[in-house]
DNA sequence: TTCGGTGCAAAAGATTTGCATATGT
DNA sequence: ACATATGCAAATCTTTTGCACCGAA
């Protein structure tokens, strides 16, 4: 079965904290990984619900929180005022094309050094950051 | 009266596009200046009603989406995922207090000239962007 | 007089909650 | 058996829309 390390660091945290290992959880688990991240509530439940036809949104959208608060998940809101999941992993942030809506991630160390130094001159500790760039891909550029 | 310069871009905006000048939009851009920006719909809307109880929702929403389009004002999400509106201003990005809310603005060419580094090499044509720092300011961290 | 504007109520879209039932442990 | 989960429907919350009436030009 695909997804070994996700599904075990699932049910740690289900065992820690006396919730229940259901497959629900595991099904939109499962989906949520295949998706490969940036996906909404709504394109989970529908993903969800092609196999699953039984499952709730209410499911999904409890499911989706909890594998945030797991840290499996993470959530993000982008300027479309949608609620998006994430996959879980190394900081990162965004390129957002506002044609095709397609995102790009990328990372950059020097803008983070920079952060943390106008951090610092307002006595401000910062705990998280998103640093979003809306525009247009190569393939929806028009010149 | 105050605010004279934002209200004449404002009549000069609605003479421009044939609309007309009423008091309400001069109520809620009135309100809207006083309260010094990062205002919520909801919060703009109860402080309109404590003069002008008869003013409704409908006609706030609308009048700060003809703010933002006569660029008097700017729409904003940040990640408590209500909109705020602030007054439109030289581009600058935020840091947001989670604990008591405070939002300070902050600006850095550095950075902008990273992004647009960035933008370039994957050929994206950056349009705007939005870049926030969440944490606790000096007088809500613990250390 | 004529359009655009306003306010209400209803609609819409996203997310949450109450509750009876179902299901892991 | 018992406590937690689920799924439905209903409730919330924010924002938008339809529509009859109002008011600025």
């Amino acid at each position: 079965m695909a997804h070994e390390v996700e599904r075990e660091a699932l049910a740690r945290y289900l065992e820690q904290h006396n919730l229940k290992h259901t497959k629900q959880r595991d099904i939109i688990l499962t989906a949520f990984l295949e998706a490969k991240g940036h996906v909404t509530s709504d394109q989970l439940y529908q993903s969800v619900r092609e196999t699953n036809p039984t499952i709730g949104y209410t499911t999904v959208y409890r499911t989706m929180k909890l594998l945030c608060e797991a840290g499996l998940a993470e959530e993000h809101q982008f300027d479309d005022g949608v609620t998006r999941y994430e996959i879980e992993h190394e900081h990162h942030d965004h390129l957002v094309c506002t044609r095709c809506g397609k995102i790009i991630e990328f990372e950059c160390r020097s803008i983070e050094s920079t952060q943390d130094r106008i951090a610092a001159e307002h006595e401000f500790l910062v705990l998280r950051h998103r640093h979003e760039l809306y525009g247009h891909c190569r393939e929806c550029r028009d010149d």
